[in-house]
DNA sequence: ATCCATGCAAATTCTTTGCATCGCG
DNA sequence: CGCGATGCAAAGAATTTGCATGGAT
């Protein structure tokens, strides 16, 4: 998803193109993984000066309303990322540590859910748990 | 898992098997699906009146490091299930409307990564996420 | 008997809401 | 211009922490 497509997404749902939901948006693409809603702010008024806290959380639901972001479990509370296709991670659950990895499997899967079930499918979360080599060793 | 080896593995780690700690482990266990920690709190205390909002936090986070539960996202924050090997949904963007899926395909991945990145893969999430056939025509 | 775990309440942090104003379309 | 979107500040939730007490081992 380019940053263009998203302000058509945007508009055809009739919401309006403003600097904040511009910097918020172009954060997220940004990003280097998942960020909390307080992360989001600090780094888009960067883009947006001024922006206040209340409209990041309104953004954030709007875009995961969307399907332009996902909301993951993290470390105090929900961080948000920006919806690709499909968000995969391997996680640490001792020390917190995150992979992004870079595989897929869950295509032909949605089409079947898809079609079993009704649902227009817009992206998916494989994630995987455990404890990473450093972690296991203190267990 | 059973009951049974959620509290060896308790002790294992040496933690204490209290009857706080055991009335979240069996509410997970019935529960039908992620429940956020008032919900926890509200069911537990008819298994142990008297519980405490902190205990069940500080129960919840404890049961994730251990890997004996798992927290997802949720309306209004994280919410929590018993960690089973993989948890599978198709959850609706637009009313939050959630399916529990029962298929797995990430039994052979999670080998993979073991062997690859070293960890010890403790179980996985999988979750679809769309528009429920009825959101789809308020879009 | 020893400490870990608990319950309570206060402190802190996070999220939502009300409302006057601003600015996109 | 009109109405949706914003920023601010206050309200409301959610989560964490400090500490004296109770209970598991």
């Amino acid at each position: 998803l380019s940053d263009v497509s998203w302000e058509q997404r945007l508009r055809e749902a009739g919401y309006r193109l403003t600097p904040a939901r511009r910097a918020v948006l172009a954060l997220l693409s940004r990003a280097e993984g998942p960020l909390p809603p307080g992360e989001v702010l600090r780094r888009a008024r960067a883009l947006c000066p001024g922006l206040g806290r209340a409209t990041v959380y309104r953004t954030l639901s709007l875009l995961v309303r969307l399907g332009l972001a996902r909301a993951v479990p993290g470390p105090g509370g929900l961080h948000y990322v920006r919806a690709e296709e499909g968000v995969h991670r391997l996680v640490c659950q001792g020390c917190g540590a995150e992979l992004v990895l870079e595989l897929c499997l869950a295509g032909g899967l949605a089409e079947e859910l898809a079609r079993r079930y009704g649902f227009s499918i817009r992206g998916h979360v494989l994630e995987f748990y455990g404890l990473c080599p450093d972690c296991q060793k203190g267990e």
